[in-house]
DNA sequence: CTTAATATGATACCTAGGTAGCAATCTTTT
DNA sequence: AAAAGATTGCTACCTAGGTATCATATTAAG
């Protein structure tokens, strides 16, 4: 990579920060950043036309990215994770792993690190200790997945909002992390649910006064009646 | 481990034929059987109470383990993973990973070779090459839960039904792996949802000549037809 | 052998959530 | 400025699936 050193130095404050990245010598990161490009993609990019992940592997420095699956049939779709700095992608192509139907779709503009897969490959070859981190990373991504099929399963769709709303407030400056700035659409998506009904309960959170709404914007007005939605089980 | 030439060498075999260990050296896996204990638990055991799989970990020789999650308020419960020879468990605490609501119990007399956790982490260590074949391993599990979000999302219960039991459908024999023997509570736990609404829909297979049903025993008479209950999207 | 526990089949009822459709804003493009 | 496209709010309707409750078989236990 030829780069400025600005952006070298930002590039590597970002690994650095990351749980996969953080515990490696100055000169693995050197290393990886010598492979790897800087890409900056639009917002609504959708990325994995097939080949793209099948040959290259990203690193997120900023912005945000949506995996998600979509189903022809209902011409629904449903978001599984929202991938946002220091995550990375895609994990399967990595293993090699079997078919799978996943799209990715940027939310904002994201900057990105690009490496080919073959030499991110040979990167873990060279850099073993990685593979313990990679682990812990999926490790983290799964339990979400399990924490989604049983909230799916066992908890309605009031709860499931309550809760995502509440996971993605930040309780100090009482703002939205994460899922800022989304359309009901994409937060639907976030809960397994279409859109139509997740409205349907936003209004009645606002009529219970929990919630100011805003177009794209959500404002939680009475955290503890908030979390008395989803309760206990969490 | 102090036992039989018989049972040692039927442990090796195991681990030979398990993706996680086969492409290990002898002394690798001697190593291993060194650290372990063979134990043999009986139907429907509970394990994890909280204590157990913090200390120890474990490889399945023989036998069925359902991983399930409860959920108190509904009285229900949802079967993430049907483990059985060659699984290992429990990946969160060998990872450290957070508290994790699963809990883990045998559906059949169950063989296992029990590893206490610190000892399991030392083997690692001495043996890297196994994180590879670890990572590929929770990441085949990982997909499985991918998939199953996305048919609790997207897929209507006969559709679940209907591919849970081809999934499990030994081509050749026309016989049910895996799942054979279970209860209907079992297997409604599997497609999350109750024994009512999945008995429902097995009447109504039943009635459109595509299973028999007996006491623990479901025979699959028209297969076409099956495979058209789930049709395309799979 | 008797009793208790488990497993299945079947009924009726109810509700959450999916669908379709439309109008009113707000944004972006031409 | 006008037109096209998003985004949101709201209505009315319908259905899959959850709940509750029995009645039978079948198996296991005392």
């Amino acid at each position: 990579m030829n780069i400025g050193l600005e952006k070298y130095r930002y590039y590597i404050e970002v690994l650095n920060g990351s749980n996969l990245f953080k515990d490696m010598t100055y000169s693995s990161h050197t290393a990886l950043l010598e492979i790897a490009t800087g890409k900056t993609w639009p917002k609504k990019s959708c990325i994995l036309d097939t080949q793209d992940t099948c040959y290259k592997f990203y690193i997120i420095i900023s912005g945000r990215i949506k995996v998600y699956n979509f189903d022809m049939e209902k011409d629904r779709y449903l978001t599984l994770f929202i991938l946002k700095s220091k995550d990375i992608f895609d994990i399967f192509s990595l293993m090699d792993c079997a078919r799978h139907e996943v799209y990715y779709e940027t939310l904002d503009q994201t900057e990105l690190l690009c490496i080919p897969l073959a030499d991110m490959k040979q990167w873990i070859v060279d850099h073993p200790d990685f593979n313990q981190y990679f682990l812990m990373y999926v490790i983290e991504k799964m339990c979400h997945l399990q924490k989604y099929v049983s909230d799916m399963v066992f908890k309605d769709a009031p709860t499931r909002l309550a809760y995502l709303i509440y996971k993605n407030l930040n309780l100090t400056s009482n703002e939205l992390e994460t899922i800022n700035g989304l359309t009901h659409e994409e937060l639907a998506a976030m809960i397994g649910t279409t859109r139509a009904v997740l409205n349907r309960h936003l209004q009645n959170f606002k009529e219970e006064g929990i919630l100011c709404l805003g177009r794209k914007e959500i404002i939680v007005t009475d955290l503890p009646a908030l979390i008395s939605k989803f309760g206990n089980g969490n």
